[in-house]
DNA sequence: GTATTATGTTAGCAGTGTCAACATTATAAT
DNA sequence: ATTATAATGTTGACACTGCTAACATAATAC
C-alpha cells in the first residue's frame, strides 16, 4: 500500500543518484531511471530539481562536505604530520571516489556561483587546506601562503587526475616501457613517504 | 550538384567535431547535428566511427598531437629556460583549449589502451616532458627523474583544472574574500615568474 | 566487366531532458 | 473545521539522442 506522496523523495533521490554517479560516472545517470528506481513517475524528480544540473550540484556539494570531513579528521601534535595526513586523506578521497571527484571538479556543474551552498562547501575545503598550511608554514606572508596553497592543491588535484588515467594500465607495462607507470605505482605504494617529501619540499 | 559520396567526410567530421567540442564542450556534441552540419545523413558518420567514443578518441589524439607540438617548439641555449617555456606552453594549451583539454583527460575516453594511436600520442607528451627534465636535472637517477616528472605533470595538470574552475569568479571577489582568486589571478598575471620559481623549486 | 567493398541513405527502436496540464495531499488562513 | 493555497505527485507529449538494420550507389579489385 503506497501513498501518493513519497514523503522523503528528495533525500532518497540524492542518495540514490550519488551511488549511481560514483558507480557508473555521472554521465550515465538519467533522471528517468533514477525515478524508476525510487518507484516514482518519470517527472517526479522535477518537483525537487529544476534541471539535471541542479541535481548534480547537490551531489557535488555532498561530495565536498565529505571531502572536508576527511581532511579535517587528522589529529596530531605535529603540524607537519597533520598537513601530510590531510594531503593523504585528500588523495585517497579523490582516488577512491574518483567518479564523484570528477563530478565535483569536472564540467557537470560548470559555474559554482549559480549554487551558493555548493560554492561555500567547495570553498571550505580550500580554506581548510590554507588553515593547515598557515599553521605549518614558517613564512606567514599572506601572499606566499596563498600561492603555496594553490600549489599544494593543484598538485594533489593533478595527481588524482593522472592516477585515474594511468591506473588502468599496469598490465601494459612491458609493451610500454616509456610510460610513467613505475613512478605512479611507486607513489601509490609509498604514499606517506611521497607526501612528506612533497610537503617538506614546498 | 552534390555527389553521392562526399569524398572527404571523415576528415571533415573530425575537424568540425573538434571545433564544436572546443566551443561548447564535448558533452554538447551530437553525431546527428554534426552530420547535418556536413550536409550528410544522420547515420553517415557511423561509416567512419563505430561509436561516439571512437570519434572522441580521434579528437583527443589530435589534441595530444597539438599539445606535443606546443611544448616542443621551445628553443634556447639554456635548458632551464626550455623547461620553463615548455611548462608555459603546456599551461597555455590547457587554459586556452580548456574544453579540448577536458576531453583529452576527462572521462570521454575512459581507457586509452582501446585506442593504441591515442595512447601513443598521449605518451609522447609525457616522454617529451621527461626528455626536457632529464636534460635539465643534475640528478640523473631514473627513479628520481620519473618521480619528479610526475610531479611536474601533476602540478601543471592540476593547475589547469583549478584555473578553469576559478576563472569564472573574479567578479565575486568581494563577497568571497576567502576564495583563492587573488593567488590565481597573480599566477596568471606573472606566469613566467611563477613557472621559473616552480621549476627551480623542484 | 563483374564481384566486392566502401560509403552513403531511410526508417525505426529505445532512451533522454524537459514541459504543460492535471490529480492528490499537506499545510496555512479564515 | 472548513476552505484556499501550496507542495508534491502523475500522464502525455515534444524534440532530441545513440545506434542498428536494410537498402542504394559508387569506387575498387579481380
Amino acid at each position: 500500500m503506497k501513498s501518493y506522496h513519497h514523503g522523503n523523495l528528495k533525500k532518497e533521490l540524492i542518495s540514490c543518484a550519488s551511488k549511481i554517479c560514483e558507480r557508473d560516472g555521472y554521465t550515465k545517470l538519467s533522471i528517468r531511471s533514477l525515478a524508476k528506481e525510487s518507484n516514482v513517475s518519470q517527472t517526479a524528480p522535477y518537483r525537487h530539481f529544476k534541471t539535471k544540473e541542479d541535481l548534480y550540484a547537490e551531489i557535488a556539494q555532498a561530495g565536498f562536505d565529505k571531502l572536508y570531513k576527511a581532511i579535517s579528521k587528522s589529529e596530531s601534535q605535529n603540524k607537519e604530520d597533520i598537513l601530510v595526513s590531510a594531503a593523504k586523506e585528500y588523495l585517497q578521497f579523490g582516488t577512491k571516489n574518483s567518479n564523484t571527484y570528477d563530478l565535483m571538479f569536472g564540467t557537470a556543474v560548470p559555474d559554482f556561483t549559480k549554487y551558493p551552498s555548493l560554492f561555500k562547501s567547495a570553498n571550505n575545503v580550500y580554506r581548510h587546506i590554507r588553515t593547515l598550511f598557515s599553521a605549518y608554514s614558517k613564512n606567514k606572508n599572506p601572499e606566499f601562503i596563498e600561492e603555496k596553497c594553490i600549489d599544494i592543491w593543484a598538485h594533489l588535484h593533478g595527481l588524482i587526475g593522472l592516477l585515474r588515467k594511468l591506473e588502468v594500465v599496469p598490465a601494459k607495462l612491458i609493451e610500454m616501457p616509456d610510460a610513467p607507470f613505475m613512478a605512479v605505482n611507486k607513489i601509490n605504494e609509498d604514499l606517506d613517504l611521497y607526501l612528506s617529501k612533497f610537503i617538506r619540499n614546498i
